[in-house]
DNA sequence: ATGGTCGTTGGACGA
């Protein structure tokens, strides 16, 4: 059994021991991290590696982020950190070829709200990386991309679509830059399995948004075909959310037969 | 309850 997931951490210094008892409980071979919020000399790699895991990491200040943990029997090549054609001191994309795995951990930016430069800024960080990822698609047969996506893909993603309509994370044009992820070749892992609503990876620190379930589903792992023939689970783990001081993302995780 | 909470920071800003 072969298991990639993803996990916005919102802090890898303060989440530390969540992710280290999370990896311990579900050791996962491949694992993309989003807001570590630190900069590479301040990246706890020993007690990554301590903990089994090899690991490449793409930080700055305070801000964004992004790592990939590995307990696969290879070492990561072809490492990118960049989207090819955006020139962006904001640290989102890490991608490494693991084996014959082409694994691709994003986090794509939230977009603030609607008609904003933020929102944007994330359009056109979407449109790059779709050119990307169409691109990646036809390189390699195993892909799997993962993330805080920042996007709700459907109604059934949002906890109340009334008052998410056209917000940011469901406007429409985020929710075609997804479809059109998918129409490169790949596919929601999740919605291989579960059909329901009410399934979420994020819920608002405020409000007591969890407690009450009022989330969005907008952490995601895409796979390539040839992956989604021996995909056999996709999940989020509610667990860790539970916790004293959690992150307000769930990390999302999925199995394969390779 | 016309706001609510975190994280990074050292006053706001981003989410």
């Amino acid at each position: 059994m072969f298991k990639a997931a993803s996990w916005n951490v919102n802090s890898l210094k303060v989440r530390l021991p969540h992710l280290l008892d999370w990896l311990q409980a579900n050791q996962p071979d491949l694992l993309g991290l989003q807001e570590t919020k630190l900069t590479d000399e301040n990246f706890p790699r020993e007690e990554i590696e301590n903990a089994g895991y090899q690991v490449i990491f793409s930080g700055q200040k305070t801000y964004n982020g992004v790592a990939i943990l590995n307990k696969t029997t290879s070492d990561p090549t072809d490492i990118v950190t960049d989207l090819p054609g955006l020139k962006d001191p904001q640290r989102r994309v890490l991608a490494a070829t693991y084996g014959d795995i082409r694994f691709i951990n994003l986090y794509v930016p939230n977009g603030s709200e609607v008609g904003s430069e933020k929102y944007a800024y994330k359009l056109d960080w979407l449109e790059k990386l779709i050119t990307y990822i169409k691109e990646q698609c036809a390189q390699h047969t195993k892909v799997i991309v993962v993330g805080d996506f920042n996007i709700a893909p459907e109604d059934r993603d949002v906890h109340d679509p009334a008052v998410w309509k056209d917000a940011v994370l469901c406007s429409r044009p985020e929710r075609e830059a997804f479809q059109h992820l998918l129409g490169c070749g790949l596919h929601d892992s999740f919605r291989l399995f579960a059909q329901g609503d009410g399934l979420f990876s994020w819920w608002d620190y405020r409000a007591a948004g969890f407690r009450r379930n009022l989330g969005l589903r907008i952490d995601h792992i895409l796979v390539s075909n040839a992956l989604k023939n021996v995909c056999t689970s996709s999940i989020i783990d509610t667990e860790p959310r539970k916790l004293e001081r959690p992150s307000d993302h769930a990390p999302v995780l999925a199995e394969f037969k390779l």
